[in-house]
DNA sequence: CGACTTTGACCTGCGC
DNA sequence: GCGCAGGTCAAAGTCG
């Protein structure tokens, strides 16, 4: 299997699994048992122990620290849009919610589709902004339309849950034409039934990618203009709530930003699994991490 | 074979 | 009333 197979592989399994995931107290991605590592977090200060050498860790800290700066808090898969204001002149006030799940209210003209406003009638409706792994939650969805949307590249996707007939959740994904890597993401009605098991929600998810959906298909939209090669890292916490997701890392090559094989390579270089993320968020951890080495 | 995606057609709400 | 655009339906195709 080449490189690009190798990588692609993973991907679709950290998405898979982030799609599967879901209310089970620490059953994550990090139950694998070929990660090492896996009881950092109740162990802590033995694993300090094991460090090699303090002052090459925490070095490594201060640039897993500075890769991830970006990313906060505007990417976090968990920033909730409200419309406040009704007025659609007014721009649309998102609410960034943290791993700690501490409230940041930002205003951001460029984070918003100017065509997420619907004219139709007001229903009860959760908008959220995510990155294209936030797209996953752990309910099973149907797809059963998709439609181009005025003013935007991107074809906006349609879903129903299918974990029971009768439930009426509904839920659109869109991508920000303006921030590619962010997607709409407004979920109507409630579910009228429990949260699907782990087994139920995985096959919702695993014939195909959830991720696919917003991209524009080949017979009507130009996938090239797409940044659909963009890859991303999901690390799992049980404690978020709405999907688990405690962090999320897009890369985008095209922006200079880091590879993600980078931020892998950084954390076997500091002997991390990805089960040192989860329990609590990534800013907690080297916060702690460098206050425990200094 | 069942569950899901794709996609053109149709329905509906809204502005003019 | 008409036309536009968003939302939904359903048949056909795809996949595991």
């Amino acid at each position: 299997m080449d490189e690009l197979a190798c990588l692609m592989d993973w991907d679709l399994e950290a998405i898979v699994r982030g799609c599967s995931n879901e209310s089970q107290g620490a059953n994550t991605i990090m139950e694998e048992p070929c990660l090492n590592f896996s009881h950092f977090c109740s162990q802590q200060n033995e694993i300090l122990w094991n460090f090699p050498e303090f002052s090459e860790t925490t070095k490594v800290l201060d640039e897993l620290e500075h890769l991830y700066k970006p990313f906060y808090p505007v990417l976090h898969p968990l920033s909730t849009l409200t419309n406040s204001s009704h007025n659609p002149k007014e721009p649309q006030e998102f609410k960034v919610l943290k791993a700690s799940e501490k409230v940041i209210t930002l205003q951001d003209h460029s984070l918003v589709p100017a065509v997420s406003k619907s004219k139709k009638r007001n229903k009860n409706k959760v908008m959220k902004q995510v990155v294209a792994d936030g797209i996953c939650d752990s309910w099973a969805w149907r797809k059963y339309g998709q439609k181009p949307i005025k003013g935007s590249p991107y074809p906006r996707s349609y879903y129903k849950c299918s974990t029971s007939k009768v439930c009426l959740a509904k839920k659109q994904v869109e991508r920000n034409h303006l921030n590619p890597q962010l997607f709409l993401v407004t979920y109507t009605s409630e579910h009228s039934h429990p949260h699907p098991t782990r087994r139920n929600s995985l096959a919702g998810s695993t014939r195909k990618n959830n991720n696919s959906i917003v991209e524009p298909t080949s017979s009507t939209f130009d996938l090239k203009s797409t940044s659909s090669s963009s890859s991303s890292l999901v690390i799992l916490s049980p404690k978020t709530p709405f999907d688990e997701v405690e962090m999320v890392k897009s890369v985008e090559q095209s922006k200079g930003l880091k590879k993600e094989e980078d931020f892998v390579e950084l954390l076997d270089e500091a002997e991390l699994g990805y089960s040192w993320f989860s329990n609590t968020s990534f800013e907690e951890l080297i916060g702690d991490l460098k206050s425990n080495l200094s």
